[in-house]
DNA sequence: TTTGTGGATTTGAACGTTCAAACCGCCAGG
DNA sequence: CCTGGCGGTTTGAACGTTCAAATCCACAAA
């Protein structure tokens, strides 16, 4: 037997066995599946008590083959070193097989591999194969390679975080911005005039978003801020050691709030509302096992893989293109180490 | 056009035309491909370079088709909260996509969801559709139902975690017993005595292991053990307030490694190897991220993916069936909390 | 009575591939 | 010279479904 084929399952009930059990045609039973409408109701009825008595269900590569459609989403998962991997990936993918599930579909990972060196071969070879209908891209640069990519393949996609001015109509992101300015107001309100910001590369577009927002925010309400370029526990101890000390940090995620932690205890000061006030970004689980307790910012994950599942679904039904991206809010989730 | 059915892709070559262009039939191409031996060297060589030349790859539903075999592994996704995603998937799943792709496979994900209330339901709706080749389940518990259906249906599949002694050899698992061992006997190589042990929930089979492995190991080395019953900051700094306090604690996992820090720093101590040592299970992100650096047990994820999808494809190939399942060692990662 | 008409159902074909069997040349052996 | 065998290649069929067209039937309109 060639290289790792396995016995193709026998037994399995095929739409012609449902055909001859409820006294109809295949295409009746098709229709029953695809087209109730139109078939007559007593008939839909039969046919729909013999699919279920004897547990059938289409086989998916025959129905693929013949109408064209996969009902499969390809998922391309970021390249990180699997030992430190995107805090986001798996609730993120957990909601995104949910929205898909929603729709009827599936979700494919693939990743660059074995003969598809990069992210553009291994995309090609997945669409090649005609595994999916769709492409769903998270983690997306400014000028990203495999927007322009699958662009110019014409296969469906969609995008986590926004693509460039020539594919307006195909991502979703948060507002991160929106959600770093609520994170200012937040700290404006429980009386704090000068706020510390510690943000990972500028190159991500999400981290350059929560910069912005924050400082203009702050500049809004007045307030004095203080970027830190290169974030790390010295370099927060400084600031905190330096004149006119900041008194609240917002992080641009929840592990870099963690330096900030380490930091305000290692100057003897205290985390919290009393103290140095922080902030986080995420919401993973680390935010309640922190003491006190991390504020941070929680995705709407739900609402975001539901998006991107429903324009990418439009887009093979050929509704018309929308005109603009989707931005979603992200919810600030107060704890004790702000108020 | 029938619900979210998107127009098949025209235009994407097919072997006949490969055929045409290079000469030969049909067949050959596909001997080309499958049996590359049975095809005289000059015409092999001549096919490959047409093939290549027009970017022909088969269809994978028309190939799925004729030969039952999917070339597509089934992961049932944990149905934890998308809000509080287990700790291990994101790297856990790049790792499995990796090595399904070293042997030609794709990954496709799955969940409870619509149509399908539980697991057991979910697994049948796939496997009814004729979707995957097999199965991969994580989280396995003792007991566990969706090991006993997925037996029983006859499909391949395979654990993370120890399946009951009914299926043997249908699972791989880290050695957790072992590597708390280990972490016991590089606390007590480096002089403490007394040590407290921190674990989740004992229902769950791998952190039951964790325990006993590290009770075991204290008891064997003459060390005095103490195991909190309820995790929590508070039975720590009990633990550290009552006389004779341990000097170290090992923990079933990173985040509950970092309420020790909480405690040890909340009694005014230190944590470190000249104060009360910490360790933690998974080496996440977080180790890095903490002060001092914590102390962990990393998962040999690569090992792990590469020996499940091993046995997944050898029951395919209806190879004689291992005796027992594959226990891997999990590596000891020592930094400044320990030593 | 005949002729449409439209809904319900059936029939034949096709999707792109691999399986199984047939075919073709060539060479060795009788 | 014929026969058999074998490597290489082609041909016909089949996988299970949906599409497209044909058929059937009941009923209304001419």
């Amino acid at each position: 037997m060639p290289e790792g084929a396995h016995r193709p399952r026998r037994g399995a009930t095929t739409i012609e066995e449902v055909a001859r059990a409820a006294g109809v045609s295949r295409q009746t039973v098709s229709n029953a599946l695809n087209a109730p409408h139109r078939v007559r109701p007593e008939t839909l009825e039969r046919v729909t008590a013999t699919i279920r008595e004897l547990g059938y269900q289409p086989d998916q590569s025959a129905r693929s083959l013949r109408s064209g459609a996969r009902r499969t989403i390809g998922y391309l998962t970021p390249v990180d070193d699997p030992n430190d991997p995107n805090p986001l990936m798996a609730g993120f993918l957990e909601a995104l097989v949910d929205a898909a599930g929603e729709q009827g579909r599936r979700v494919l990972l693939f990743r660059p591999g074995r003969g598809a060196p990069d992210a553009l071969a291994a995309i090609d070879e997945l669409v090649a194969a005609r595994q999916v209908d769709g492409l769903v891209l998270a983690d997306v640069l400014h000028q990203d390679a495999r927007i322009d990519h699958v662009a110019r393949l014409g296969v469906p996609f969609v995008a986590f975080g926004r693509t460039g001015p020539a594919q307006p109509q195909h991502w979703v992101d948060i507002a991160n911005d929106a959600a770093m300015a609520a994170v200012v107001r937040h700290l404006a309100a429980r009386g704090h005039r000068r706020i510390g910001y510690l943000g990972a590369s500028e190159d991500l577009p999400w981290m350059a978003a929560r910069r912005a927002g924050f400082l203009a925010e702050a500049r809004r309400l007045g307030l004095s801020a203080v970027t830190v370029a290169h974030p790390s526990v010295t370099a927060v101890r400084a600031l905190l050691r330096g004149p006119d000390r900041p008194t609240a940090f917002a992080a641009g995620s929840d592990l870099l709030a963690l330096d900030v932690y380490e930091a305000v205890r290692a100057e003897g000061l205290e985390v919290g509302p009393r103290g140095i006030a922080v902030t986080g970004f995420h919401n993973t689980p680390l935010c309640r096992h922190l003491h006190p307790p991390l504020t941070s910012v929680r995705l709407p994950l739900r609402a975001i893989t539901g998006a991107l599942v429903g324009r990418l679904l439009d887009q093979g039904r050929g509704e018309a293109a929308p005109t603009a991206g989707v931005e979603l809010a992200a919810e600030l989730v107060v704890r004790g180490s702000s108020g």
